[in-house]
DNA sequence: TAGATTGTTAATCGATTAACAATC
DNA sequence: TAGATTGTTAATCGATTAACAATC
């Protein structure tokens, strides 16, 4: 996706802008936010730049102001409504997960197939996966997260598509096929793991 | 991480050849895998090039073959054993995440401070945090799953280094600071699901 | 003013894509 | 052989880093 990497970096900063604030600090020079966010002082301002966010020579910049443009930026005010598609372990887990909480992300309902899992949870209600279409016209929810076996993966996403969703987080690991207004965000939680162990192997080796 | 983006690219190849000896198929060539993994039939190539992974003219690659490589390079033999320390939510989703067992993922320990929480679970032992040094000096773990409160994350990560951890995936929002020889992979589900929102919203606004 | 910091332009680096020779 | 596919080399593209002028 265009933009990627840049889009998640302005987000990290936001997040340490926030941490920043919370301790009591009013402002931040690019250095100390490149510390805190893992990257140069160099790539911290020429991001900023990139979305015409601008700081005070000298002064650095004042973290009231950059949270307001990261905010319009990214939509803090309104709540992100979010669908979740299968209740195993991954999507229940999401249900109830603290860090959606200050990022005013809601799980508007999960979906499953089986009925014994759609016992209301965490104050969300379940449904069926048949009730979908009915659910995305009733809520105007235009994001969902996949979480159900792998098999069944592509054939949810596409019932989501024609729902209307637009942007989707899949933890199947397959390559999800989608139209080409429709964007994908893959979490593989085993290759992610067995990168690590590759790397740590491959370190040791040397 | 340096050939970040190819080592994940031949795990997801790995995870296509495996599909694809399932439904029968002896071989494949670059394009068919590069379709299935999302890639171009020339990334495919390169990448196996890159890891001196050769096919023949004209026949494409025997799907064994490639698996064997692939398991070579990546060790499918030997199980990788990780530890969780964190028993809210997504800890106790990944003691009993299925997408693990193919994998040969094998959670060996989960630990946290709350005793509450210390029940063991899906046949995994759950030790309190003060454990942590006993039990790595006994199983030789060297990969752990960071999912604990963002406020606690930095203090377990020193934690895990000292004991000899070489490799993290952190769930929680904030950059772990760690040695240089110490891997850290970071899953930030709320700037997953924001920036997925940043594209949907700037997408219908074109 | 002197020193420090931003913001932009230029240089570098690395990854992807294109081209194509080798060859089955 | 003709056609198709691999594998490598060259070209392109984009992202990061370095340099430095502007300026508070």
């Amino acid at each position: 996706m265009r933009n990627d990497k840049i889009i998640r970096r302005l987000l990290q900063y936001r997040t340490c802008l926030e941490r920043f604030k919370k301790i009591g600090f009013e402002q931040v020079y690019s250095y100390n936010l490149g510390k805190e966010a893992g990257v140069s002082a160099e790539q911290v301002r020429k991001d900023f730049s990139r979305f015409s966010i601008h700081g005070n020579k000298k002064a650095g910049y004042q973290i009231d102001d950059l949270l307001e443009m990261l905010n319009k930026t990214f939509g803090k005010h309104e709540a992100k409504k979010v669908f979740i598609v299968g209740m195993g372990n991954i999507g229940r887990a999401l249900l109830s997960y603290k860090g959606f909480l200050g990022k005013k992300i809601e799980i508007v309902a999960g979906f499953d197939i089986d009925p014994s899992k759609l016992k209301k949870r965490e104050g969300v209600q379940l449904f069926h996966l048949d009730e979908l279409k009915t659910m995305t016209e009733q809520t105007n929810v235009n994001i969902a997260i996949i979480a159900v076996p792998d098999s069944q993966a592509q054939r949810v996403c596409d019932m989501l598509v024609v729902c209307g969703i637009k942007g989707i987080m899949n933890f199947a690991p397959i390559v999800l096929k989608v139209p080409e207004n429709v964007f994908v965000t893959n979490i593989n939680l085993s290759n992610e793991l067995e990168s690590l162990v590759y790397y740590v192997n491959e370190d040791e080796s040397v």
